[in-house]
DNA sequence: TTTGTAAATGCAATCTGGTTGCAGATATAT
DNA sequence: ATATATCTGCAACCAGATTGCATTTACAAA
């Protein structure tokens, strides 16, 4: 996928494919993992926070990526294509507390839960920590 | 339980039982659901918020409570008796987006996961977001 | 192309939750 | 009674998140 790929996929979403937006789209496209703001901050000192911060808000109100509060703060990903747009929001994501990385885990490792009486769920937010496979196999060697 | 037996479960854990200590276990023995920094706050305003930061910490290190990343911010709850202290420390919380109200959920509610190859869990955070019981029936008047 | 309007951006300021240093108060042990 | 360690309040600080405002940029109509 390139720059003008992305463009289109904004605009199907009714967003303006602005550079700054296609920078911020394109590395959250690049790594697998969540990013949280000051992560992008720091790989796109160019632009300012602020910036960071609506475009992150825009993407997520437009259901182009998902957020989650993580270990610290919130953390962001891309939504897959074929991920359909869900009233129940459900995120999985793993924190490896050797690298600090954040994995999007498939929601398939989330089996049916049981709440009690009267509860009605909207959403949830799965939050694994540990230590990810390839900290697992550094610390092997 | 009154303050007496507080005292006791506080000293057989090696904390003082100080008056703001007995105020505070108080207060997170006699509420079912979990609280954050401010809603103590609020609930001891003479109380300075450094003092009530400095004994969750110290409750949550004994193992006395325990903390979890809620929608913004941490939640403590008290730690059932029966509750025995785990390397992999889970956390099962419903938050209810009509009254704000963290509840501490069984962990039962959980089931088991299937991690990537590799992954390695030492705790888990589930929250779950929705309707309590108390603000579905109040809605259905 | 030029021009008018709406959207996007950067900058600075603000807010909240969390955290720390320090000095005075309090408790505990000798 | 005194020495020592602990606890507490105050104030300051920090980071992440968020907003107001003025400027710039993009887009569309003439």
């Amino acid at each position: 996928m390139n720059n003008n790929d992305f463009a289109s996929v904004l605009q199907r979403s009714g967003i303006r494919p602005t550079g700054n937006r296609l920078l911020i789209y394109g590395i959250m496209h690049a790594t697998q993992n969540a990013v949280s703001m000051s992560d992008l901050e720091h790989m796109l000192p160019e632009l300012d926070k602020s910036t960071i911060f609506r475009t992150l808000t825009l993407f997520n109100e437009k259901h182009l990526i998902h957020g989650a509060e993580d270990a610290g703060g919130m953390k962001y990903c891309i939504r897959d294509n074929n991920e359909v747009f869900d009233a129940d929001e459900s995120h999985c994501h793993f924190y490896c507390e050797s690298c600090g990385k954040t994995y999007c885990l498939d929601k398939s490792v989330i089996s049916n839960l049981a709440l009690p009486e009267g509860f009605v769920m909207h959403g949830l937010n799965y939050l694994v920590k540990g230590i990810c496979a390839e900290c697992t196999n550094k610390e092997s060697c």
